[in-house]
DNA sequence: TTTCATAATAGTAATAATTCCGATTTAATC
DNA sequence: GATTAAATCGGAATTATTACTATTATGAAA
């Protein structure tokens, strides 16, 4: 996935074209990190004055729902990056700080996949979270 | 660690004892599930007319800072479990509409601990998200 | 290229979870 | 029982997020 992948998926869809929306996923395409909404905001206000909470949220989800973007929740609040093009299903390396990842190539379903009685699985989770070595310093807690 | 050890947890750390934390304690020591402190909000007043949000989440906090409870994030909220007791480490299948937990007896960075280059790792989550047979009928989405 | 229907956006209000704070009450100690 | 610090109440403040209405802009059709 790449922007122009995304915009045209965006296109095929029904969606319109925008500026912004394409400002939106150019920023998450520069960036292997996980972003939260108040950073998008914060990037894109310097190019667009004025640019609402509504405008950024309703495409971060609308991204999501699409598989544009993957979502996380990281200290509360939700967090946003490019998905992923290296491989069919991985985990991350969370930096707890920056939000930047590196990837894991391996899945525990993989080895152990959960068959819990009565327990209708519908996803997991395996995220290892610290800090990379530009945030290793001064680990804001 | 049941309600009486928590209790004396506190006493040894020079908390004061007040039958609220005792209720809040025997709450969860009777579910294993995760609850959301509105939950517990909600079965304190049953109890204490007038009970304020400040006390539940002053005490879920510290509870978990001294190991009592253990937290996780589920749909933007935060959910609080009694500690389990049954090994020295381990993961959860959760239910996505109750909190009802299963154990996972394995964990996967025991087969392969990530060595990211530069990244101070310093804590990883691996859940697994369902329906128990309770809730699988209506999911409530 | 103008027109038109609809989607997208701005600006702001509303919601929801959580935290903070001053005043009061209570538990533990003397 | 008096004292002191912790715990609580009640409500306000914060923070992230969602909702709503009027306006604007996109894409398609005339």
């Amino acid at each position: 996935m790449n922007v122009q992948e995304a915009m045209d998926l965006l296109k095929k869809k029904g969606y319109k074209y925008t500026d912004k929306r394409q400002d939106m996923l150019q920023l998450f395409s520069e960036e292997s990190r996980y972003l939260a909404a108040k950073d998008v905001l914060e990037t894109m206000q310097k190019t667009y004055d004025g640019m609402s909470f509504d405008t950024i949220y309703r495409n971060l989800s609308l991204f999501t729902e699409l598989g544009i973007l993957e979502a996380t929740e990281l200290n509360g609040e939700k967090r946003f990056r490019f998905t992923c093009a290296v491989d069919e299903h991985h985990h991350h390396v969370i930096c707890l700080e920056c939000g930047k990842t590196k990837h894991i190539h391996h899945c525990p379903m993989d080895d152990q996949p959960v068959q819990e009685a009565g327990f209708d699985v519908i996803g997991h989770k395996f995220e290892i979270y610290g800090y990379c070595s530009e945030c290793r310093k001064q680990p804001a807690s």
